[in-house]
DNA sequence: ATGAAAGCGCTAACAG
DNA sequence: CTGTTAGCGCTTTCAT
């Protein structure tokens, strides 16, 4: 598995390694001949030969890659991201994705790893606080989905406060007055902000955000068991309608649910944020906030490069829009 | 947003470039004194300072990235693929994950550009046969999903073969006799053999691989389109089972079979492969052969890992398991 | 115990 | 047009 080199192409043409770059490369306007080039070419393709990137990298001091660092690839909403940012990036830069260990959320040494990788930019997805507070950066860097902190840095956010109202807005609507919420136990600001924001709005339109539990992780399993420790006593506070941060810990919400033989919309109602594309198979679906996870991967992926062209550290909120769907039924009345 | 380099620390602390690298790569065993050795590591706390990658991997020849080339990272399918070998690759390497472009498959532009890029090896899961065609390893290179083909390279399979057949059998066991089958339309080889063991199968047992109908992408909509376009032929035909290559596809088959009014499984049953989480959700939720992608990303990491060490090329295959849900009923007799 | 120096493979001035 | 040369930042002998 020797590596050919460009080298071992020169040596073959008998000419320079530097014509060999140039050819390469593309640089050839009027500085190597027809033939010349040719020939470096057949030997290219006859070798197999394929540039060092590190060495190039470190000649040009341009890396070719850009890092992401998120949570959990398997969570659809990374899923989409990820495809947004490499949309973007396409031809121009490759992505580096990086996850936290053993399924568990990433944490600073993980984005330590990915910075001493060779990357031109970075992406930090969903980063819990631990990781902010220690975060120092090292090339253009863009935070996702984490407002209200380090506004030092540029961000592209999702407008989670009035995905949140949305929310609240329309459960009052309904007639839900006591709502219950099942919130993310790691200190994320983005979690923090959308339950505040539900709760606030909430109570302004005479309801209550009357209790929450945290689920230690965003998995299917962790919902059904958030559901099953707390539902006992939401359904003596006669609570009327889960929100969830976020549309997999309802998946688990509205499985356990089943499990329990409750009925939905009927007994309880449903709602959360995200709108990822599986919610559609669920009857009812979920109605959800769609925070647009493969635009902002895109708009992340614009900024990396703005970034690094030396653009202006502006950061950037996209709106988010609450999609109705049939799990949110009329509040039943108790007594 | 300079990058501090180990001769900015070493000018800082007034020595050599050598003994700071020495002190950072902690190979300092006797060769360094204590008290530099402390005035070097607090230098590079307060500097900041990271290695650059590029030039270390340069001066080494052993990059710290491991290509994933995969057709969609949005398929949780890849997404616990992905999982399974960041896994198994942490503290050796990262993972430099590339997809196709615009949502599509991945070509071999995709695979040559992530062989330009700095890794140490590669993994390219459920290739073509057009990228495999073409293929050139650049270093060692595992391939996954993808039985039959290029027996020059190290693969880690399903044992897709068995997988059909299990599936095949528990249909016949239920009474189903005429079979549709929805397939991918890109030629993969791991699909063309799900589907011939299908057939083969059933023929055996008096069934039948009725039609099929292929769909340009793994997507839920393809899923449902694919269904539409074919139902009323399939359903002239008396089909009372269909199976789909994947499950995302099935997830889309079973939508369109709810828009359309039929009931599931009492009217049409349907099966697939590869068993992912969200399959769950659905009501009646989906009898799959479960195809262990985690797994398989596990071994294709270990076996990447083996092979950068010198290790045997052999592949390996792994067990399928067949998950018998409710949406298999018996099927219905017409006339 | 520490530093000087060579070189990894490539690019980009600069000479011819 | 083409080759020579000087690094890019780091690791690794080899002297000191």
């Amino acid at each position: 598995m020797k590596r050919i080199t460009a080298r071992d192409v020169a040596e073959y043409v008998g000419c320079s390694v530097s014509a060999v770059s140039l050819v390469v490369n593309g640089h050839h306007e009027g500085r190597i001949n027809q033939e010349l080039r040719e020939r470096i070419l057949r030997a290219v393709e006859l070798l197999n030969y394929r540039p060092n990137e590190s060495a190039r990298n470190l000649a040009t001091r341009s890396p070719s890659n850009i890092a992401l660092v998120c949570p959990d690839i398997r969570n659809p909403f990374f899923g989409e991201l990820f495809h947004g940012l490499a949309l973007s990036l396409r031809g121009s830069f490759g992505v580096d994705l990086r996850v936290g260990p053993e399924g568990a959320d990433y944490d600073a040494s993980t984005v330590r790893n990915a910075q001493a990788s060779d990357i031109g930019g970075m992406v930090l997805a969903n980063p819990s606080q631990e990781v902010l507070s220690s975060f120092q950066a090292t090339c253009p860097t863009v935070l996702v989905d984490s407002p209200d902190s380090r506004l030092d840095l540029v961000r592209v956010d999702l407008d989670t406060t009035s995905a949140a109202r949305q929310l609240a807005e329309h459960l009052l609507e309904r007639g839900h007055r006591r709502v219950g919420y099942v919130d993310l136990r790691r200190s994320k600001d983005t979690f923090v902000q959308r339950r505040k924001s539900l709760a606030a709005t909430l109570e302004a339109g005479g309801g209550q955000l009357r209790a929450i539990v945290s689920a230690p992780d965003i998995t299917i399993s962790s919902g059904v068991d958030a559901f099953r420790s707390i539902w006992p006593a939401w359904q003596s506070d006669e609570i009327t309608a889960i929100v969830c941060a976020d549309d997999v810990l309802a998946f688990g919400v509205v499985s356990g649910a089943r499990q329990s033989g409750i009925s939905i919309p009927g007994e309880l109602s449903i709602a959360s944020f995200n709108d990822i594309p599986f919610s559609e198979l669920l009857e009812p679906s979920l109605t959800s906030v769609h925070l647009a996870a493969f635009d902002v991967g895109r708009e992340a992926g614009l900024k990396v490069l703005d970034l690094i062209h030396g653009g202006s550290p502006d950061s950037v909120v996209l709106a988010t829009e609450l999609r109705i769907r049939a799990s949110t039924g009329r509040a039943r009345s108790f007594r």
